[in-house]
DNA sequence: TAAGATTGTGGGTAGTTGTGGGTAATTTCC
DNA sequence: GGAAATTACCCACAACTACCCACAATCTTA
């Protein structure tokens, strides 16, 4: 069975080994189009922990980011804080990409890893730290998802 | 695996040697396409930081401010800051660009250096002031990297 | 249920990359 | 014109990375 190209859903439990090398699941990598070259990118996610992008989802925020002239210091603060901690990462024979020394630091990540699908992108989390993020959420304003539900129909 | 030509994301911790030298990472080198010589331009950035432009990018920068009146006096001391610190720089068999003094100097670069991926360009920091950067750059105005922000899915 | 294929994990090796320094060619200055 | 300084080119080494192979656990299929 195959889902629609370059979606990730699910959760995996997987391990960084001392390489610092982290296997994607199977069935994400079956997911890749082959105009990814079997690439993707890497960067700090918005929450402490790793994003991971189809190299063509990514290659669609850097001609974003090269349009914003850097005339203006915004911008530049802008782009430099997006560029900075991405990489791109070829998965190798075993289907395992690796990660840079600095986003393991940011992600706090240490031997099990947790690999969660977020449709356009992957997670890669410190299952301690997931579990801390879920509890703060837990007091979300219950507005904002009425908000939220105003643009989505679930 | 290739990124698109002539893009540069990630940073990179680097040494300026005696001489004022300073490597361009390997990944940044693979991505330069070929008809740029293996020639950057160097010149001042926005920030206290070098940057670095692949030639064929610093060759549609001139084109452009070659349409700038002079009439305009704002467009004279613009043009003049430009061009007058910019000169142009080809790496070696070991991937290094050497730096003139006076950017050396501009940038207050010392041994260790942060080269950073900024999508057309790269800067070269001195990793102190790159952090006194970010620090004031925290009171940026957040309505403003939120318009930002809203235009780019990320 | 058993055999085969696939998937996740660990480690070894060869090639690449970053860094320092040396030498020859070129330029500058007296 | 010659000496000094600067620049460009070359070589060497150490650290790192990417690639390869091996094995065990899981899943699939006959």
């Amino acid at each position: 069975m195959t889902l629609t190209n370059n979606t990730f859903i699910g959760e995996y439990a997987y391990s960084l080994d001392s390489k610092g090398r982290v296997n994607i699941p199977a069935k994400f990598r079956q997911s890749l189009s082959d105009d990814n070259e079997c690439t993707f990118v890497i960067a700090r996610g918005m929450d402490s922990c790793v994003w991971v992008y189809p190299l063509i989802q990514w290659k669609d925020i850097e001609s974003n980011l090269r349009n914003l002239s850097s005339l203006s210091k915004i911008n530049r603060t802008f782009v430099r804080n997006t560029a900075r901690y991405a990489s791109p990462s070829t998965y190798d024979k075993q289907g395992r990409i690796t990660l840079t020394p600095s986003l393991i630091d940011y992600a706090g990540l240490d031997k099990d890893v947790l690999i969660v699908g977020m449709v356009n992108k992957i997670e890669i989390w410190n299952p301690t730290r997931l579990d801390e993020t879920d509890k703060q959420n837990l007091e979300i304003d219950p507005a904002a998802y009425d908000e939220l539900a105003k643009n989505i129909i679930i």
